[in-house]
DNA sequence: ACTTTGTAAACTAAAATAGTTTTCTCATTT
DNA sequence: AAATGAGAAAACTATTTTAGTTTACAAAGT
């Protein structure tokens, strides 16, 4: 039985439902039935569990996006369902994560984002010189740029300042953010297709 | 500038959000651009806060539902615009809040429970008398048992222990439960309607 | 000038929780 | 059958938070 992984498993259920200060050791314990000791005999503490749940959710996330990208037809195939999947991830997330992870570990999400290790904040470069080569995207569009861009419209659309949910009701937001802007370093087969897949999804 | 009602609407939208202990005094104070002071100028404390949230929460889930009663044509109309209304609500609440109320706040929610002041488990017994005399219901059905019965139903709806998050992903327990309570209740015509509405609500 | 109303910020006291230690139990090995 | 070891259970303490208070101060109205 390995622990380590179960307990990354259950924590991070619990953290994405709860918040992670909400989610105390006790309560992992608890719920898991394992004694309170045989987490700390794993995990140093619970920085360093916040830390592992996270990059075990990198890991899977990747694992899911590279064989989407695998199995899709063209790159903007990919990123709509690519987008589909985050959505669901942050849909399923407790806004008081995202707000713990401000406030109590705000050097931690710096320090994994550097290093390419927060879910869905990862580098697209390969996506954006795959829709180069197929000639959905433009040729002369600048890679580093346009990549960081991309990033920075995930950031902000799940960030809750920028987009305070009071006044912004629609889930859409990253799908719109991103698609736009997508379409402005698009070519005109880009174009085409953005505007099929768009269509189709509304559909169902 | 009626301070006690912006504090509750603050309140009420953060405590939903985000749970009740991860929100504190000072973040709510600072959310709201006016000094901790002010709030406990107008609250004794967290608790009166809190029950004062869903007091008022209470009230104006009344309001509307008094208001969908009255402009329905027949009671099953009427409790399946409620049900969505309900779900609705539940739907933008995070399980940190409930389960908060459940670890901390458990005496005033047997409290408010008794006294009829949650949102959403309110005496029905009109409900039921409206459906008897509109030949909906039966006419032999224990009110008193039968009303108790509804409650128990949305209670355990929303009962995470009773229907685990992780085994149940579907969002419609209340409905499904709610309502093949309710045929169970029901006359011939009660029947008809509810599959009509059934019917008319998988359309959209 | 004085009072009221509220902000800002420092403070204290209480509560909760992270992390540790101790003791006990049961299963496996020798 | 004794010894070992993994982990449960629960009590403990040390730290951190946060509720709630107090103080000083600022603006606005009288």
């Amino acid at each position: 039985m390995d622990y380590r992984q179960r307990i990354l498993d259950e924590a991070a259920i619990m953290f994405r439902t709860y918040g992670i200060r909400a989610v105390t050791m006790d309560m992992l314990a608890n719920q898991m039935g394992i004694s309170k000791r045989t987490i700390y005999e794993v995990f140093k503490d619970k920085d360093e569990l916040l830390s592992g749940v996270l990059k075990w959710m990198t890991v899977r996330q990747r694992e899911m996006t590279t064989k989407v990208f695998n199995e899709s037809e063209n790159v903007i195939e990919a990123i709509f369902k690519m987008l589909d999947m985050m959505q669901e991830h942050f849909r399923n997330m407790s806004p008081a994560f995202q707000m713990d992870m401000k406030r109590f570990h705000n050097d931690l999400v710096t320090k994994l984002t550097e290093a390419d290790e927060l879910p869905y904040y990862s580098n697209n470069a390969d996506v954006l010189k795959r829709g180069i080569k197929e000639g959905i995207f433009r040729k002369d569009i600048d890679l580093k740029i346009t990549n960081k861009c991309l990033l920075e419209v995930i950031r902000m659309s799940n960030d809750k300042e920028v987009f305070p949910p009071e006044d912004f009701i629609n889930k859409d937001i990253i799908r719109d953010f991103y698609i736009n802007y997508l379409r402005g370093i698009s070519t005109q087969k880009g174009l085409d297709l953005i505007n099929y897949y768009e269509r189709k999804r509304g559909q169902k």
